[in-house]
DNA sequence: CGGAGTGTTTAAAGCGCTTCAAGTCCAAGT
DNA sequence: ACTTGGACTTGAAGCGCTTTAAACACTCCG
């Protein structure tokens, strides 16, 4: 295996100093266009390949922006392909840290931090408020589909998600539903937002709410089986329509109604959230809420480069998206009033 | 925001030489217990963290492996979790690299090797097997999860496919049923050796073949889609069962019978392929053929560790690990013969 | 009491690259 | 002919850490 080359050792095949060559490689301006080429040329030949860590400490600047994902997470992965690109677009690279079962938020970001990220972007943390405002001090923080009370520290970008529960509840009105129950998410901050967008969308239409209680504390929320066991509830006493916390609930209960022989939409109408590739499938065709995350990641790598390039300091406003209703085959008016 | 702590920083504040600390926070055998004590008290009270990037370039060994991953996969993202925390345990350090729609997989590489990684793990790479050899003159390497022609340069470390569908076959075959179809997954190694197994079990015992051509070369192939459109084609002529290339083909399968009033399992036994999380949620119960996650990490582990601190030089054994079959709730004896 | 031996500590030389002040060179200006 | 300025180029000083060999301080022995 031989060594590898070296800055110098392109330098001296073209016979300039190191300080050029340098300067050549990273496009930046001075040398002239024969060094250059020639640099260029000899850097080709010798399949030169520049140290990152020995750029990275000479450097002051890193040009690393550190992304925490979780990498089971398909809406996470969706992020972190587009962060990428868009970070690569503007000059940065973006290097990735997973949390595993076993190795908590707080170590990834500590590898982050060690790999000299400039600033750090996580994924709806759900690390406590202080913590995240603590870490903000430290290293330009963005904090993605999460809301913060009254942040000082780190930026915000998130998606409404009670603007994206009124839209589901305003759907199914509109095609003439009004028993419109709700399938809950347990805690947490988007649980939270998504429940209350339905209960004042539902209020404002002089509607009864009915929520169904996600799966207790216990077991965990917003997956297939929450919609199951709601779909046992739901029997009792059918509405003619269901909005779901979550595109898997949604998917649970859908399975547990054809198994019972109650057709959507035709019986009960079904809207999820998250429009996961999941609900775009064919054969699913659920009608969903979902979130533009490549406007998402945009605004994150913006409010990023306002801060490392633009010196921007104190916390720029929260930045709040809109989400959007892709309607698909599970929405149709009720029954009875069609 | 602060000036960063450095080492020197701690090494004022006891009074002792950077030497002698950077000794004791890695651990190495020389400073005497007091020294040690003393230096990691003020560590922990300066807040220190050392430069990820400064020790990579001043040591020799970076102690890292690189681990290439599609984000958007469920299987890499197990992968990179499990590799996470078995090279953790080894002393080694993972970084990832994504590859994206616009980002190739040669461009992951070359950012994985800027990062002075001393390994790379690839999994299920798609490049032709000299590109892999020639990265494999340049770094130790392992593939994961694909077959290599006499493999001279990387380490492979896989399933055997080829055995994973004669166990479904052989699973199938001792229900009773004696027509099994098998649902393609077009090219590919994986894809080729999947069908040869399922050929040859087929075979073995005596019985006719045959195979339903994955969706063409234009469309996606194993997919969902896959699945829905075998299912028509097996109406016509059905069989008793059915072995599907992967899980999501297979769970296509299951919503396209589903739709016609096939039930499963009843009059058709369908088995797939990956054993993903889809395949176990209760609702879905595929019997489906899997792979042993944990031991292939930890054979790919081991390879990188054999050459890094083995000193090993030539390619190691192929590592070939068994597959497992995951008898669920699609699969039953065939209805005639039961 | 001198020196071998043992256990600790440290000075100094980098790792490979960037950066910046300080050149060098040459054409234009006076 | 002699400065002046612009266009390039480069020497040298690091970036923050590791590592090696050498220095140091003892204790133990003959």
């Amino acid at each position: 295996m031989a060594r590898r080359v070296r800055l110098d050792d392109v330098a001296a095949a073209v016979g300039v100093s190191p300080a050029s060559a340098s300067l050549v490689l990273r496009g930046a301006p001075g040398p002239s266009a024969a060094t250059r080429a020639r640099v260029l040329e000899a850097a080709q030949r010798l399949g030169y390949r520049p140290d990152r860590a020995a750029s990275l400490l000479a450097s002051r600047r890193s040009r690393l922006i550190g992304l925490l994902i979780d990498v089971r997470s398909a809406f996470h992965a969706e992020v972190a392909e587009q962060l990428q690109d868009a970070a690569e677009d503007r000059g940065y690279d973006v290097v990735l840290s997973t949390v595993t079962r076993r190795r908590g938020q707080a170590r990834a970001v500590e590898t982050l931090l060690d790999s000299r990220c400039e600033a750090l972007v996580l994924i709806g943390p759900e690390a406590p408020q202080p913590d995240l405002e603590r870490l903000a001090a430290t290293v330009p923080l963005v904090v993605l589909c999460r809301r913060l009370e009254a942040a000082t520290g780190p930026d915000v970008v998130r998606t409404a998600d009670q603007a994206g529960t009124a839209l589901a509840v305003d759907h199914l009105h509109r095609l003439g539903h009004t028993a419109i129950a709700y399938v809950d998410g347990g805690i947490g901050t988007i649980a939270e937002d998504r429940r209350d967008g339905y209960l004042r969308a539902m209020g404002e239409r002089g509607l009864a709410p009915r929520v169904l209680p996600s799966t207790g504390p216990t077991g965990p929320t917003g997956t297939e089986s929450t919609g199951i066991e709601a779909a046992a509830h739901l029997l009792d006493d059918l509405p003619t329509a269901v909005v779901a916390f979550n595109d898997r609930t949604a998917v649970g209960l859908l399975d547990a109604l054809a198994r019972k022989g109650i057709s959507v939409p035709e019986d009960l109408s079904v809207v999820g959230y998250d429009d996961q590739p999941l609900a775009r499938l064919a054969h699913v065709g659920l009608t969903t809420v979902g979130q533009d995350t490549e406007a998402l990641t945009a605004r994150a790598l913006d409010a990023v480069v306002a801060r490392l390039d633009g010196g921007r300091e104190g916390p720029g406003p929260e930045q709040v998206l809109d989400p959007y209703l892709a309607v698909r085959r599970t929405t149709a008016p009720p029954r009875v009033s069609a």
